[in-house]
DNA sequence: GCCCTGCGATTAATCAGATAAATCCGATTA
DNA sequence: TAATCGGATTTATCTGATTAATCGCAGGGC
């Protein structure tokens, strides 16, 4: 595999079409053998880590292995993770191609909402509000403004698209949490949240890509940039910051 | 690390930012020891394989290993390897994504290009004209082609959208080789090259494209789809066709 | 008949260590 | 000076052993 900087007989193994996913794939040791990829243990368990990381395969002890569902986040995700331990600047970069991405695919996804999703992303916006307007314990809606935009394109059926942007939220948690969290600012970024819904429920797609636009605006030059501290683990490596 | 789906000390190691793009790391032997990895051979070489897999280490025999520049390409093109290798049709959503990408940042990358950029995709398109219209034996201008279009976006500073970029001409040339190698199609294509350069020329950005934009859809929808037999080795593995 | 327990088979997980191959560097020599 | 050789370093690969996780079946208690 020339162009792929590793040669791997086990990535060729999979990548010849022989399983589909769900299969059960033969052991380790049926595979050490000459007439499957015909290298040691040590080998195969070298490639089978980056099939793994790849999220190619799943592999639990006792049980064999199976062949998964390709899924391009996973590749993303390690890339990105690194691309921010080099660099948190690197989040920026991805922020702007994130942006440019939802805008271009946009119509395309809003079209494909049907009345569940849109009670869905209600459903979100209300908890997110609940989560802003508690007067005990503000709570900053991550999780939700995660789900509000992956559920704009829960249906797009564009795996490169929706895995990219499944990476970018996930870096969003490990690295923007609590990061602007500023009461004000966050209520304007769910009021756009709110405008863009409603356009998308009157089917004026344009406005609500409009709204999404500002929105993203707004969170590139925060109106504060009041940085508070950042506690708790590290969403993405697990590691108490 | 539990959104990477991987927990991997030698990853979270390089991640630590103890290390810069080309530093030599500690030898494998040191990395087992218990006050840097702690954990066999076999394990650390398991995870280096995965790093190696994303182009973050260099290791030779002898040499020992260092660490690269974080480049998001091979993560895509393993990604993307695996997608074409489930399904082709893959190819086609990845180019659906490459083209809004391309159109997203045209202006931004335009503006960067100098003089000699500008000769040099003169240059390039001379000699995918050249290629064609030899009588003797007409080649399929592959390579121009993917030189021209990520010479447009030679100095774009977005690692992400290059690397995306880059990753997709990979996969071009492992799939598409050869695939609509229709003369009068490949006029067509090479005149609206011309046109985006002369467009970029006088600085109309913006008609540059529109250019772009029908040269793609060209590609999407091509005018005949006779499909000639693929020969020789397939770029992306290196296996014979 | 049903559930629980425990044993054995299967399979991955991890480790230790040996040997081979690649590379580098300094000493030797013509 | 330049070419060559040899030893040291380091990765590459393999073998084999032990541990741990999981499953399925048989047996026993109710």
């Amino acid at each position: 595999m020339a162009r792929l900087d590793i040669d791997s007989e086990l990535l060729e193994f999979l990548a010849s079409g022989r399983f589909r996913p769900g299969d059960r794939l033969p052991t380790i040791s049926e595979l050490q053998g000459e007439e499957l990829l015909g290298i040691s243990t040590s080998k195969v368990r070298e490639q089978l880590e980056v099939a793994r990381s790849l999220g190619l395969v799943e592999v639990r002890a006792g049980m064999g292995m199976r062949l998964r569902d390709w899924r391009f986040t996973p590749a993303v995700r390690l890339a990105l993770f690194f691309a921010l331990a080099m660099d948190e600047g690197n989040f920026e970069l991805f922020s702007e191609l994130r942006q440019h991405i939802e805008l271009a695919f946009w119509d395309e996804a809003c079209v494909l909402l049907d009345e569940d999703d849109l009670a869905a992303l209600e459903d979100c916006m209300a908890r997110a509000r609940a989560k802003l307007d508690d007067e005990e314990w503000i709570q900053i809606p991550n999780q939700e403004h995660r789900e509000f935009h992956l559920g704009i394109f829960r249906h797009l059926q564009n795996p490169f698209v929706t895995g990219l942007l499944e990476a970018y939220w996930d870096a969003y948690d490990a690295i923007e949490i609590n990061r602007y969290a500023d009461y004000d600012y966050l209520q304007t970024v769910w009021d756009y949240h709110g405008r863009i819904l409603k356009a998308i429920r009157a089917g004026d797609f344009e406005a609500a890509r409009e709204h999404f636009r500002k929105h993203t605006e707004l969170l590139r030059y925060p109106p504060r940039r009041q940085r508070v501290s950042v506690t708790g683990e590290n969403a993405l490596t697990g590691v108490a910051g």
